[in-house]
DNA sequence: AGTAACTTTCAAAAAGTTTTGAAAATTCGA
DNA sequence: TCGAATTTTCAAAACTTTTTGAAAGTTACT
């Protein structure tokens, strides 16, 4: 397969693949595109490359940039901003982790925290199913928001060369 | 709080929650509603209680029997069928992991395998930075397959007392 | 300060997804 | 076998999300 060609296709599943996970199919490829590209691009050549707007591209340039996936490169002696990705996927799963956690898991804690404190007698079948319910999301949700933490702060080998305990 | 508010919220949430997993609205708050009904449900309970439509419901029950989160009950006597859910939460989160697993991180491994096989010099910075993104994001992926695996047959003490030790 | 290069915004349009509801198909009891 | 009860289907409508592009805003060079 030529480069070009395997480049189109990644850029394309990676969209493909982001809708989802929660980011959308310019961002994912607009990452995919800065993933595969040895250097820094600018709006222009993203636009170009991709065939998207300069509305649409802004955007999305600067969701990635508030995930912490792209950075903003100014380049000495350039009017022009240009932009780079994270290339250490590790990294890049942390933070995607990071910040869904952040968005997502934490609330849904703090709403089942409430929701747990439900009036009502114990022995009624639908309050016990209820609680029993939310209890058992509580329990796993906290369980997955530690392992995040810890995952969050650790290094790829722990990843890894961890797994290898698991099969003992 | 009243059960019947925070059953609503509970609903509600879930179905919030579940745009974000890959799971369609409705689909969730009907999964949500299962979860939370001590007794097995008709369709037209169903409707009544999240206000949607015939086909609707029918549509979502039937995919959340394909994700093997709900079944069928037929209860004697009975002419129409009953649904329930799965009420273990462990087993939802192997059951809902496996299904992705099988829908979204097997096709793009399988797709990051052909890419890595592009033709070109090696030297040249394009083609490198392709084949190193390519092969660190497979290399990544295959170790979370793995993981997955254990996971989807582990017992839930195995993700509450085991995993956390992993990254420590 | 003026101006050209560049970036950002946002209302409207397009695209994508979900929901509806009525009609078709199926099931089951008499 | 018939027909009432129930389930399934699917085209069109409603809704949601994304994209566009032109206008407004900003920056930095002269």
């Amino acid at each position: 397969m030529k480069l070009t060609e395997a480049r189109q296709q990644f850029i394309s599943s990676w969209g493909a693949f982001g809708t989802h996970w929660g980011i959308n199919r310019t961002m994912a490829q607009i990452h995919a595109l800065l993933l595969v590209s040895p250097e820094p691009m600018t709006q222009d050549d993203i636009m170009e490359e991709l065939n998207i707007s300069r509305g649409n591209t802004n955007m999305n340039i600067r969701d990635l940039i508030n995930w912490g996936l792209v950075e903003r490169v100014i380049l000495p002696g350039e009017r022009k901003e240009f932009f780079s990705a994270e290339k250490d996927i590790w990294k890049v799963v942390k933070l995607i982790v990071k910040e869904r956690k952040k968005r997502e898991l934490d609330p849904m804690l703090k709403l089942l925290d409430q929701l747990e404190n439900v009036e009502g007698d114990k022995r009624d079948k639908n309050i016990k199913t209820f609680i029993d319910t939310v209890s058992g999301i509580k329990r796993l949700g906290k369980q997955a928001d530690k392992t995040l933490d810890v995952m969050i702060k650790a290094e790829e080998n722990w990843f890894v060369g961890g797994l290898v305990k698991l099969f003992k």
